[in-house]
RNA sequence: CGGGGCGUAGCGCAGCCUGGUUUAGCGCACUUGCAUGGGGCGCAAGAGGUCACCGGUUCGAAUCCGGUCGCCCCGACCA
């Protein structure tokens, strides 16, 4: 490709709205434009790079006899509904309708069409296990889109459907999925980390995530620097140790707290650390209002909670609500005589003793309350966020937080669709069964954003070879050079390179800031050193390494480069 | 959904507070020419705008007022 001719814009000027270093370089480098929030087109060096990726992708999911199909984007509400989702999705589902009034969803995944599809289509166990898989758009209704294309409304995904007979089956299919994204992932040059991502009570329900670190990603993830354990934050355990101290259970009292509603007023009117204190949460679930008690310095683990008590509504409760259902004022809401709803009580609140409570009577607090003495928890579980210097739960060792981005997900979903959706086979003992189903996703329009986020430096981007737009750019300086860089263009090209000439008019320092800029892995220079020498460099973007050469070992250098890039 | 910020040329911005010499300006990018040709060089001449939209106030609105829409950031969990 000519750059003369491409279509392209590199700027030097970064817009307001990039914060992330790859939303910068994408956008400045010309591979994305935006025309609406977290909704982007992809220019052709930016759909190079993503095609690219998807090329990789096929070929490692071609490798385990994955099959390629292409659903469809718009789907009927109809399927939705059966699944349960049309109501439990939510708002990031965006539903419309036809001109008949027909009711239609823009597909945020597809488990429910291909678990039509498939439970249609196969009726024998003889066929089993099968994986489906496609690339294809996505829309997710974000409340807010950010990061750029890091969380995007209108986003590119591949996702793998997986059927089996039964659980082994599902699980030989899992291993066998996650070494085929440790493939991908090392191939698109990425450190990943593979993440517990272990989805609670239901046994059996295992789940993994690929995820890089990164500052710019919105996930929190937890590690242990000693044994490797590594999980979302949401799903990670700790080990529960809380020390048995002496203390005395004190006497229950009441005192004056006027206007002093939140743990950190509260620690700063009485000079007491949070760890002393409980905080009383009052939440709006299916099954109406629960109280949730944690220790002042915990946090509550929605996801565990939502879990646990098995609801798909979990909000906290407004105001007015808490006054009308409890009678309380807001801010001081305590577990003592808490009796209009369930208490739900973290497991270290139980360890503790002389807590500093809210009364439920406004402006009062209460001192040394104890738990069995003075409230009597409906349920005790572990319901807090792991924090700072919480333990491992593998080897104890003191756990680290760290920010990351989610790439890929690994999923054991059992029948939990094709048990509504009725997707059945016929199994070799001649009775009806239903499919055992994994499924397995990659945020392929995030993959270019990662990799940057890895690969880049102040000039801009370091496009791994594989990944590259184009494996080579060559850069002519000056009428005299433009004639013999043709005749090399054309000839690399003919031998199969992904070549870009830059045969613009241009200061030679435009053009090789614009190549950094792109990342573009090796350039071939044609300037004073071809004049003088009748040599060409090449200079590696990574390395900044430059071997200078004649015009017949030009090819067989780049190769060799590229190989070992 | 709450809070904050912003909307002026493809991009980055100034002008707005205090309405009228502003024919709406600057830098980058773009076009033409000169010059140059190894890291965003220089000179000259150009082209490009319904000042987000709708309404109001006024002799007069990018500027003041009201509304709408869009975009960005933070929060959406500490009772």
């Amino acid at each position: 490709m000519r750059l003369s001719r491409y279509f392209i814009c590199t700027c030097r000027e970064v817009p307001r709205e990039a914060e992330s270093v790859s939303h910068q370089m994408m956008l400045k480098a010309g591979l994305i434009k935006k025309f609406s929030a977290g909704i982007y087109s992809y220019l052709p060096l930016g759909y190079r790079v993503l095609d690219k990726i998807i090329a990789i992708i096929k070929e490692e999911m071609d490798r385990i006899g994955a099959q390629q199909l292409l659903l469809p984007f718009v789907q009927p509400a109809e399927l939705w509904k059966k699944s349960g989702r049309w109501a439990d999705y939510g708002d990031e589902l965006l539903r419309f309708q036809d001109r008949k009034g027909g009711e239609y969803v823009l597909s945020p995944t597809h488990e429910e069409l291909i678990t039509r599809l498939v439970g249609d289509g196969i009726d024998s166990y003889r066929k089993l296990p099968l994986i489906l898989y496609q690339i294809q758009i996505k829309f997710r209704d974000e409340l807010r889109p950010r990061g750029g294309i890091v969380r995007a409304r209108e986003f590119l995904m591949k996702d793998a459907y997986s059927f089996c007979q039964d659980f082994s089956g599902l699980q030989d299919i899992y291993q066998q999925m996650k070494r085929t994204y440790e493939q991908i992932f090392t191939r698109c040059r990425l450190n990943y980390k593979l993440v517990e991502a272990e989805s609670g009570p239901i046994g059996g329900r295992v789940s993994h995530e690929f995820i890089v670190p990164s500052d710019s990603g919105e996930d929190s993830i937890v590690e242990c620097k000693n044994c490797g354990y590594t999980a979302k934050l949401e799903k990670t355990s700790y080990l529960p140790i809380y020390q048995r101290d002496e203390e005395k259970l004190q006497e229950l009292k009441e005192i004056s707290t006027p206007g002093v509603k939140t743990i950190e007023e509260l620690s700063q009117f009485l000079g007491v650390s949070p760890s002393r204190m409980l905080k009383t949460l009052l939440y709006q679930t299916d099954r109406g209002l629960i109280a949730v008690v944690v220790r002042g310095d915990h946090q509550i683990n929605e996801t565990k909670l939502r879990e646990l008590m098995d609801t798909q509504q979990l909000t906290l409760a407004g105001d007015e609500l808490i006054k009308v259902k409890t009678g309380v004022e807001i801010g001081f809401a305590g577990p003592v005589k808490m009796e209009s709803c369930p208490l739900i009580v973290d497991e270290a609140v139980v360890k503790g003793k002389n807590f500093i409570t809210g009364s439920n009577r406004k402006d009062k607090h209460l001192i040394n309350v104890n738990p069995a003495r003075d409230f009597h928890p409906s349920l005790v579980d572990n319901i807090r966020l792991v924090q700072k210097g919480d333990k491992c739960p593998q080897c104890a060792n003191i756990l680290n937080l760290t920010r990351g981005m989610e790439l890929g997900h690994l999923f054991q979903l059992g029948t939990k669709y094709s048990k509504p959706l009725q997707a059945t086979f016929l199994g070799r003992e001649g009775r009806k069964r239903e499919f055992v189903m994994g499924c397995y996703g990659i945020g392929v329009s995030r993959l270019p954003a990662a990799i940057i986020e890895q690969n880049h430096d102040e000039e801009g981007i370091i496009w791994p070879v594989e990944v590259a737009p184009f494996q080579v750019i060559i850069i002519s300086m000056g009428p005299e050079t433009l004639e013999i860089s043709r005749r090399i263009y054309l000839d690399l090209q003919k031998q199969g390179l992904e070549v870009l000439w830059d045969d613009r008019e241009l200061r030679a320092g435009v053009k090789f800031k614009d190549a950094d800029l792109m990342g573009i892995p090796l350039k071939v220079i044609l300037g004073n050193t071809y004049l003088t020498e009748r040599k060409v460099e090449i200079k590696e973007r990574r390395r900044g390494q430059i071997k200078k050469v004649t015009s017949d070992k030009i090819y067989p250098v780049l190769m060799e480069l590229l190989k070992n890039a």
